[in-house]
DNA sequence: TGAATAGTGTCTATGAGACATTATTAG
DNA sequence: CTAATAATGTCTCATAGACACTATTCA
């Protein structure tokens, strides 16, 4: 194990080295649920977070964000893919490193650096893991609930760090696409903004997001293989003009 | 050094741990000269970067950013500071944490997870330490300079994505006030931004940013006693309002 | 026809952007 | 006076924001 540490100017390896560097990933996904006794209607949607009970100490029998430790053979990042697919079946999904947590004694087994990313996922591709089997040893919870629970862990403070993340980034980015089709109707896009961040409210937001000029295309029309307006009338009685996302990126500014 | 790994449920510790958890830190800082045989005007300004030069294996007498090892008693964030400190004597500045670099092989010491910071330190504040002499151990480097260099362990994509960050902050965020005195004028606030990030061109800037009501209040003047507005002469022949940063934080959005 | 969502008309005030012009002071 | 930076005038057009109104389809 020390076979790298042979050249006598190393000297980090005289001091105590982590115990381990874990990963911890926060699952977001928006699950739908349609209106009962309703005619065509858009869903009620609600961002969930996937825990996971554990099954050993410490913090047996606790709800935790799923994850597990970085090996040798790999990097922080393929790890976390690698558990996400391992925990989830997921893969080809948006997955995002948002911070570090190494406060002292955060994990029992000893000196742990733990690595946070976030993952969008959408609620299809978690079909069948995620049965609304209370007594399963995986579930999604609604994100306010989850914030009131007692997780292992410090993963109550990992959850709220990357509740602010994605909050923010669904404002400056582009990642509502994550919880979207590719081609989608304004008022889903509006919808699922509204589910991430709750305060977010534009009146005329229809106006704004297709006025091309100040925009500048973020969002373009999809059209059928005539040229015409591609509609849909999945969550509504009139046709609604679908859109999809372009590749363009606006760059903000608090000057101008 | 096991004795935290009593618990027969304890996993990982059958596995191979990394080797360290180091620290990098890129101190960025703008340098002032002013033009010489020219009156009263405005200073160019560079941004650097701090590099020291190694002085044992591996990369021996190559640049690399300053960084340590973190100590078991201590968080990533704690370690960082104190080798700041350690190594500019400059404490109470903005130091941020951005990425984790864990590829393979990137530290022929071993398994080495690296945390990255960013610090934003004024001039002045690292008077002494850094001697325009090229033979010393420490040098301030232009960015676009010590970019260009063959510098240690994979310390240029470190400081290409430190790069990236603070011009995207400097946009979006108030941290242009880590390299201003706390009342400045627009001009200087402007050269800031410029020396940061040279594509930014704001033919109006001083109507924007004094525009109370679009930009509600980033800027506030500064008044005497009296509640007279507060000027400065030093970069020009005509006083200039000074002005400096309230608390207000704008959330900038793609949406409206 | 009513419910539900999609989308437009219209008005006002404000802001963006471009450029010319004036203001202030040192030397 | 000139150089150098600070700041305002003025014009056009686009956008924000509010709110009323029309459009389309299903049951």
């Amino acid at each position: 194990m020390d076979e790298q540490h042979a050249n006598s100017h190393y000297s980090p390896s005289r001091f105590r080295t982590p115990d381990g560097a874990p990963t911890d990933i926060v699952v977001f996904t928006i699950t739908s649920e349609v209106k009962k006794g309703v005619k065509k209607s858009l869903p009620n949607r609600t961002l969930r977070v996937m825990l996971i009970r554990r099954k050993q100490w410490p913090f047996e029998g606790q709800w935790a964000l799923p994850g597990g430790f970085t090996r040798e053979t790999e990097t922080v990042q393929a790890c976390a893919r690698r558990e996400l697919l391992e925990e989830t079946g997921v893969s080809d999904v948006h997955l995002e490193y948002f911070n570090v947590y190494s406060s002292l004694g955060r994990d029992p087994r000893g000196w742990m650096i733990s690595h946070a990313f976030f993952a969008l996922v959408q609620e299809g591709y978690l079909a069948g893991r995620t049965t609304s089997d209370e007594a399963s040893e995986v579930h999604l919870f609604p994100v306010d609930e989850a914030l009131s629970m007692a997780l292992a862990f410090d993963h109550r403070i990992i959850l709220q760090d990357a509740l602010d993340q994605i909050r923010r980034k669904m404002l400056t980015t582009a990642i509502a696409k994550e919880f979207l089709p590719e081609q989608f109707t304004i008022s889903e896009l509006y919808q699922v903004i509204r589910t991430v961040v709750p305060t977010f409210e534009e009146r005329n937001f229809i106006r704004k997001i297709t006025s091309t000029r100040s925009r500048k295309g973020i969002l373009e029309e999809v059209l059928d293989r005539n040229g015409q307006p591609l509609m849909s009338n999945r969550y509504s009685q009139r046709p609604a003009q679908l859109y999809r996302f372009t590749d363009y990126a606006p760059e903000l500014s608090i000057y101008g």
